[in-house]
DNA sequence: AATGAATGAGGCTTCATTCAT
DNA sequence: AATGAATGAAGCCTCATTCAT
């Protein structure tokens, strides 16, 4: 009996339905299926029937492996988190050169995953956001952790400015802490602005969208470390 | 007698309860619970009963005036974009100056008006948003419109700084119609997600943030329009 | 003051709505208004609401004059059944003649007023009998009394044939209470049946609705005092 | 054990609830309780309440098997209708004999239906016609086949006495095909009455009632066909 | 004579969740 | 590993009816 429903990495086997999967190609299905969902309803709107029917299971399997709609998209949040934030990291850290190349490498691995996987970016952009707590915290923290790495860049730009020549220019001392943490809010928010944009657009390239950022951004972090602020007259 | 109930313009008489007010009042006072209500819990997770109850009167009045959930959340829409886009023109249009300077008076009142308005502001750009037709059309229009006051004063801009001298420095011609229309998506983007972080960071003032936004994006600009683009080495 | 509304028998004064009417005027408006809406919903699926605003008025008004909305069906059925009740009263008693002859006046006189009032004959014929007491009663009173004036005229026929020449021939003897009863409610039901389907097909007058019934009805009843029974062989 | 709750054909065992029951069983207990609760209320007055106690399910589950009120009308229109076609059918086609005979059994059919089944005579004679589109329509579908099984026997009739002896005597031609339909139209709108009628008179047999008709009908047919129509003097 | 303002009660429908196998 | 059967709770909406003038 064992490997009469002889089942490949992929999934399905053939047409028909398959039955006896294990676990984890069961969660993976139903986790797929979620992100559809509340991508496309939110999360209020999404439907536990809707879940079940996406993924090819009953509706109590969903309940055995997820327990609960919370938690359902509690494990979407955090699959999808992780994911996304797996990319950006690998192309920010343990890599050397200046901070303007390792932005410019994030933005596009970011803008890249948003655009390859829509559901995903917006469950985490929007659906997790606005739905409160424990949802937006969850979304929050993943984030947190990006801008941080942006912070980090900045800072690290500014340092190198202060220190000699560099993008910056030199002569700049003015970037404190919070503003750093302004400058990272704003540059962050951009991105997400313009992911969600491009997603929309037809037409608009990973790169085009990050080239555009980046143009609009790292000169004008740029001007700020030569202090060369605008002031109303 | 006549007038025991008297009732000023702002609503509601001492701490009682006022019965029978005229239409308009109480139409007044439905919306500003029901801005309340969406802003905290979205469309579909805001209740009639939470309205009716918030807005002090029984929920056949609000049905008997508002006629159903999907036309309160549009009047609602409506009413708040027409508030925000009002100030936003005043500041904006009608007045002389260099399009930098009118940028600012634009970003200080969207600001603002975002910080008096926290509840109009999250209903606008987060649950109208993220609810689909025909909720989305409805705020993206007064979106778009702001975007086209941006996107006219950096077209303004780049015409001053093709001609001659002025906040762009000389020489620069690159700036094409698609490329205003990136730049004035991400300003807007950036505008829209600094304010929602001002709103829930504590400390914040609209100025500040209108602030931040004038030195990291204006700069940004000035530097594109003298075509000194970032680009990977 | 009095008389600057003046207003004529039939009602509303030129194109504006007419106010401070005479209670009578206004109890026939909203019994007007009432029928059509009766007849054309149901007596559960009208709505006050509509009633009200056919009617040209308030619905506190209706309330006022006619107290509920049971009381106003109610009324709105005596009003209709003693109208009808009347035209085939005065076409049937207090005239001489052979009773067939009295008969057809009397189909004719039925059909007549089912075509020319056809909301009102809704009413009685459906709306009121399909609801139940008190109403399926107040309507069944008056189909009574057309059912004995039948059964009269039957019974009258039966007599005559008995006693010698007449419709129904000679020899007949056989026609007893109870089986006039029956005949009587057949026909009934025949004239009920004939006249919604005749309102409902277009292109048939009443006068042939009402020969057909008389084609149909009365030589067969002329053959059940002759005795000559259908019987299964 | 397996088969603790074993279950028969019928429905519930013994007095308490029976609890998971396979759909079939389920749905006829839904559609049996529709039935009884439309034919006492009406379409609008019966609750999706009432109706779910009356089965001994929850009202959910009414929703999941049966979709809404509407379609569940639907559903209990079109059960009683076959069952109701089904018998009449069954005793006027596929049989030989003459027209008369075929229609005194059809009708016998019809009014033992009609007692034993009150509910579904009421609610297919007068809650759906009632009720408009498209309930109306779907009753009238049974109404049209009626008739025509009517028609064709008085037109089979006819054709027997032109062409020679039989029921309707000699001589007679003169019956069109507008005619036969009105006559058929009066003698199916005879029966309804007289079914209704039967049943809410006490002691009134199926029988009689075919009798009755018979009587009445048939042989007023007949003269119809022997030309002696009744014409005003 | 007449009405604008207001509501209690109830109906249809949906959904997350569990039970028993 | 998996599912058919079932429900408590809650939400949107409507309607007959009344209040205060």
């Amino acid at each position: 009996m064992g490997g009469v429903w002889g089942f490949g990495v992929g999934g399905v086997v053939g047409g028909g339905k398959a039955r006896r999967l294990p676990r984890v190609v069961r969660e993976r299905q139903m986790l797929d299926a979620a992100v559809r969902s509340f991508a496309r309803h939110g999360y209020q709107a999404a439907s536990m029937d809707e879940i079940a029917e996406l993924a090819g299971v009953s509706k109590p399997l969903v309940y055995l492996y997820l327990n609960s709609k919370e938690e359902l998209f509690t494990a979407v949040i955090r699959r999808e988190a992780q994911a996304l934030l797996g990319v950006v990291a690998e192309a920010v850290v343990g890599r050397g050169g200046p901070p303007d190349e390792r932005l410019w490498a994030g933005l596009l691995a970011f803008f890249s995953y948003a655009a390859e996987h829509p559901d995903a970016w917006t469950v985490l952009s929007v659906r997790a956001r606005t739905q409160g707590e424990p949802f937006a915290g969850e979304a929050a923290r993943m984030r947190d952790e990006i801008t941080a790495f942006v912070a980090g860049l900045i800072g690290e730009a500014a340092r190198e400015a202060r220190g000699g020549g560099g993008v910056a220019g030199r002569g700049g001392a003015a970037v404190g802490g919070r503003e750093v943490e302004a400058l990272a809010q704003a540059l962050v928010g951009s991105a997400e602005s313009l992911a969600s944009w491009a997603n929309a657009t037809p037409g608009v390239t990973a790169k085009e969208a990050a080239a555009t950022l980046m143009d609009f951004a790292w000169s004008g972090l740029g001007n700020l470390m030569k202090s060369e602020r605008w002031s109303p007259r």
